[in-house]
RNA sequence: GCUGCUAUAGCUCAGUCGGUAGAGCGCAUCCUUGGUAAGGAUGAGGUCGCCAGUUCAAAUCUGGCUAGCAGCUCCA
């Protein structure tokens, strides 16, 4: 595909770099469009992006209808097929601003205004359309074929919220129709594993108007799910050598004054309350409260690493807009713990943190994330607890900890908690935007703001350094992932009903009641179908709806052999086995994973 | 919180020009006792999210509120 350079040349780009500039071509277009139908709209910026494209647009006080956005659709089809030709051509800066604001695109202004000294100012042209841009860019309008607005929003110009905010009209585009197709499709695919379509077929949570909003609560079958996790995960942590603690769900304003949450974040917490002339808040985070537990009594160097964990109720006032299932909620369960370490320890305690998430994700058949070293942003002294000396070994023994661990990462600047320089592990859920599933924090800034010590070797008190650390997260939000990834198909030890009993008639009800006792009996999540149904039809529910491992069919065969017949749910296939060898089965799967 | 969209039966949705409601599934009852992805019949079920306004008349138009969806900002 020939593609066309902003120093005016044409060239072959790379098969990979090709959708990037199909997509940008198609940002153009659209502007295009837009400008054709809307002449009052001023553009900012206006990037191809991991799907396709989009366009932030100042459209004045005209809101655009989805009639709008059809148009504008078609519109970018009639300027396809009109094949204009896109030329490119270099200004001096006060020429480029001139023609800009000539054409009222005070952003463009701007954004020249932003652009150093010595930067090249390029224009693209397609008919009258001109728009600033390094390129590269297709050489004609038709080379674009596949591609589809898909919604619009609102965007803050340059992403500031105290700036104004602008329409933003997102698009997809791909090589060809085909393509187009199975993005499509995809997007069909995701809706349907989304964890709060899911979540409501299968009955795990419901939300409540009157209860709340961002208060998820979890039915029975969600919750025999919530119990599995918790279980699992402080199994684990026990053989690591965590200690569980309980700690209230309230805190006094003080208590996060002292660890400094309350100016970062006292915004984000429901309300102070007042009782007995003390100010409490439902607690964020449980830092402080484990901080206290340490110091609760004297603690020696020959007792650390000191690990306190708890499965740990918080909540945090999120905007209503970030509110999503039971992925971004305003009450939720972390799996929290915080390492007390003596600095010689952090290597190992970060290590083995490491070594516990991905052998978590292991177990769970996790295998696309993403680890990103969350550093601070130096400048910004405000929000980062101001010690560089601090910062600087706190990032580099992470980084140092990591790259020996062979983990890859990527570094991002300004995404570091204000007391520390953390590891996040990111996910990508079937809808929206990535999310963070674990997290390890390096922390050298609490222990000190609560005047924790430890009597080291040498009979001198001493600071410790606190690891922060959530595996599982949330339970609340990776059990919405881990719906999302096996579509609701748990496996056998998490699944809410591990075993369905479906009599085929009435004459097989007597057996199928001493059948469901027994795996009852034997610990096993099992449920009865008693209805007059057909066997077609309560294995299709029991398969396809309540998605369920095992479903046991009990007709006169399995009466009168006195054995079981077994359903998979996951090949279709039918097994004829002794109630004692079926429950073995059952049970040997529940303790494979669970362990 | 911001921008836009949406809200009708337990669920998924239809409802034209304003004339007080429909389907499928589910549920209940009855028939069917049926062997591996929906058997049949009958019936119940709705203050059309909430509160105002316009109108002779509002599910429908307008405003406010609440909640949901997409995105933005935020995310200890």
């Amino acid at each position: 595909m020939k593609v066309l350079y902003n120093d005016g040349h044409v060239a072959e780009i790379e098969k990979e770099e090709e959708l990037h500039v199909i997509r940008h071509t198609a940002a153009h277009i659209m502007a295009q469009a837009i400008r054709r139908l809307h002449p009052q709209a001023k553009f900012a910026y206006g990037p191809a992006t991991e799907r396709g494209f989009y366009y932030d647009v100042d459209l004045g006080e005209e809101k655009l209808t989805d009639e709008d956005l059809q148009a504008i659709e078609a519109e970018m089809k009639k300027i396809c097929k009109e094949n204009l030709p896109i030329k490119t051509y270099e200004l001096p800066r006060d020429e480029a601003v001139a023609l800009m604001e000539s054409r009222g695109e005070i952003y463009k202004v701007e954004h020249i205004g932003d652009l150093p000294e010595d930067a090249r100012i390029t224009f693209y042209q397609q008919g009258d359309y001109i728009d600033m841009c390094v390129g590269p860019h297709l050489t004609y309008t038709k080379t674009l074929k596949a591609f589809k607005i898909t919604q619009q929003s609102g965007a803050y110009w340059k992403n500031d919220r105290e700036n104004k905010m602008l329409t933003r009209i997102n698009g997809v585009a791909f090589h060809n129709n085909e393509e187009l197709a199975v993005w499509e499709k995809e997007q069909a695919e995701a809706r349907e594993r989304d964890h709060r379509k899911i979540g409501k077929e299968m009955q795990l949570f419901m939300s409540d108007d009157l209860v709340g909003r961002g208060m998820p609560m979890f039915l029975p079958k969600g919750y025999a799910l919530w119990q599995e996790l918790e279980n699992y995960i402080k199994a684990k942590e026990r053989r690591l050598g965590y200690q569980h603690v309980l700690t209230p769900c309230v805190g006094t304003v003080d208590l996060y004054k002292t660890s400094g949450h309350w100016d970062h974040y006292k915004d984000n917490m429901f309300p102070a309350m007042e009782i007995d002339g003390e100010e409490y808040v439902l607690r964020p985070m449980n830092c402080p409260h484990h901080m206290r537990i340490y110091a609760n009594r004297p603690r020696s160097y020959r007792a650390l690493p000191i690990r306190i964990g708890e499965i740990a109720h918080d909540f945090r006032y999120e905007a209503s807009g970030t509110l999503k299932g039971i992925e971004r909620v305003r009450h939720f369960c972390q799996n929290d713990a915080h390492l007390f370490v003596t600095p010689d320890q952090i290597k190992d305690e970060v290590s083995a943190v490491c070594d516990l998430i991905f052998d978590v994700y292991r177990d769970f058949g996790i295998t696309d994330y993403r680890c990103v070293l969350s550093l601070r942003d130096p400048a910004d002294k405000k929000k980062y607890h101001d010690d560089d000396e601090m910062w600087d070994t706190a990032e580099a023994a992470l980084r140092a900890v990591l790259t020996e661990l062979g983990i890859e990462f990527t570094e991002e600047i300004g995404e570091a908690a204000f007391y520390g320089p953390k590891l996040d592990v990111n996910v990508r859920p079937a809808v929206g935007a990535e999310i963070t599933l674990s997290t390890c924090q390096l922390d050298f800034c609490l222990p000190a703001k609560f005047s924790l010590t430890y009597t080291d070797a040498d009979g001198e008190e001493k600071c410790p350094v606190v690891i922060h650390r959530a595996i599982l997260g949330t339970l609340d939000r990776f059990m919405a992932y881990i719906i999302e990834e096996t579509k609701g198909k748990f496996p056998v030890w998490l699944a809410p009903v591990q075993v369905k009993v479906l009599p085929v008639s009435e004459k097989s009800m007597d057996y199928a009641k001493e059948i469901y006792a027994a795996v009852e009996d034997a610990g096993i999540r099992v449920e009865l179908d008693e209805r007059g149904e057909k066997i077609g039809y309560k294995i299709r529910e029991a398969q396809q709806v309540e998605r369920v491992p095992y479903m046991l069919v009990i007709g006169q065969n399995e009466v009168e052999a006195g054995n079981v017949t077994f359903r998979s749910r996951d090949t279709g296939e039918s097994t004829t086995v002794s109630l004692e060898e079926f429950i073995a089965r059952v049970q040997k799967e529940t303790k494979e994973r669970s362990r």
